[in-house]
DNA sequence: CGCTGCCTTGATCTTCTTCAAAACGTGTGG
DNA sequence: CCACACGTTTTGAAGAAGATCAAGGCAGCG
């Protein structure tokens, strides 16, 4: 413990080229919801997207700004959250590259339900909220695409609510810790690193805890070391043991 | 407080013609996203559709069960539910007419995530999930509306996050009631009546909290004179003192 | 009537929050 | 390379909120 190591997570701010537009069509391309289109097909779509970089800690847009665009996350993570009336914020979610938000429902609410912010360098494309509802009246397979993603959004989200109503603070970050890794785990000498920078108060904001309760988690999970983890990034050693934790297996 | 009425709930339950072959084309062509389609389609669609009855406490299906079915709540109300390892229910969400639920997204998961309950008489239009999605190939129009509802149930399930995470038992039963009282309200001599049978484990279940404490706040709102509820029912009497609980006006 | 579920209420105990202070890491500028 | 300053993390002690366990009350129904 006496030399700990620097944060592992590599920075992925250095690639500038990321958001040029070379590359835009092959990320368009590559995106979930417009794979097996016709190239010209997504020629034509790429003319409505214009694509926007973002640094760290930038704010996308806010909850109650008026929601006129949808956005898709072509390199880098963005963190979804809610804010509360004390001050705290909620994490609810982290997208990463392929996945879409902003406004989907141009008929629902006017304004953004949620805060969009840069977690690292981030290039997004964005799309008038109208094109998009053109977009998909006229390729129904991407629309069903984009409803398989969102109900997929919404099952996390069900499953979520479930395990804040049922489980204990130690068994959420358990969970999401496994969660996170699923998405953005790589193999490292450190163990299974969660690629992203992750503060404590990230974490007791996706769980719904405090950092000082969030940080003792953490702490004991080292401790019985099922985790490794310095400041602000968490790698998984023990993913077997720490899942069981998640699921309760002998404790509740 | 001596002599407390019965459940003003109306049973909901003698009208056996609701599920009956005849109202079928109308419940259908009367359901939000089939709305606007020429009659035409719409009895063409009503092909693919066959409606089945439920019984109050019947389960439609369980978490787990191969997911072939899309349902449609046509009348009554269904509880979507998730089961914890400690055997205590979740209650996800509440479904209304119009309602969707079931197999949305046939390429994700195999089994349904919830479970799907009866909470009073309901018929139900079950359809093929791949028929259903062959119309929403067909008609972009109905994909966009599905679309649309399925995005709103995740801001919802979003927001339901946000407040299990950062506020109290009393300010997230407040918040339910009168989220319950938004879609199932009906002013009566009681009060605004939550027009559902409501028990204090189903309130429980909603807030993530237990049946004792959930009596508990709900004693105490009545002792403020809020709400007025006996078995199995709930209303409001004083919206705008629920809502500045739910919003945490005061106290944190 | 008495049975079966709901609902209420009390006492105790655990978990988590809160507040606060100290230690640590990291980048900065000397 | 060192020292400082800032943000993050750790840790402690006290307190509050809610869970748990359990007993009793009340309503509706056979």
């Amino acid at each position: 413990m006496s030399e700990r190591r620097r944060s592992p997570v590599e920075p992925e701010s250095i690639e500038p080229h990321m958001c040029s537009l070379d590359l835009r069509l092959e990320i368009i391309g590559k995106l979930p919801f417009f794979e097996g289109l016709p190239p010209a097909e997504i020629e034509r779509i790429n003319q409505s997207f214009r694509e926007i970089g973002y640094q760290p800690g930038e704010t996308i847009f806010f909850t109650g700004d008026p929601a006129v665009r949808l956005y898709v996350v072509a390199s880098g993570k963005v963190k979804l959250m809610r804010h509360t009336f004390t001050g705290q914020d909620i994490l609810v979610d982290i997208l990463t590259p392929g996945d879409v938000f902003g406004s989907l429902s141009t008929l629902g609410d006017e304004t953004y339900p949620n805060t969009a912010q840069a977690q690292t360098m981030v290039c997004a494309l964005a799309i008038n909220a109208e094109d998009f509802r053109r977009i998909l009246a006229t390729y129904p397979t991407v629309a069903l695409k984009v409803l398989d993603m969102t109900s997929a959004r919404l099952n996390e989200a069900q499953e979520m609510v479930r395990r804040l109503s049922a489980h204990s603070v130690e068994q959420r970050i358990a969970y999401t810790l496994l969660k996170l890794a699923e998405k953005l785990g790589e193999p490292q000498d450190v163990g299974l690193l969660i690629q992203m920078p992750l503060s404590r108060e990230d974490l007791a904001g996706m769980t719904g805890t405090t950092t000082a309760t969030a940080s003792r988690v953490i702490s004991q999970l080292q401790r019985d070391g099922l985790i490794n983890s310095g400041r602000q990034w968490v790698a998984i050693t023990d993913v077997e043991a720490l899942r069981e934790i998640a699921e309760g297996v002998g404790a509740h």
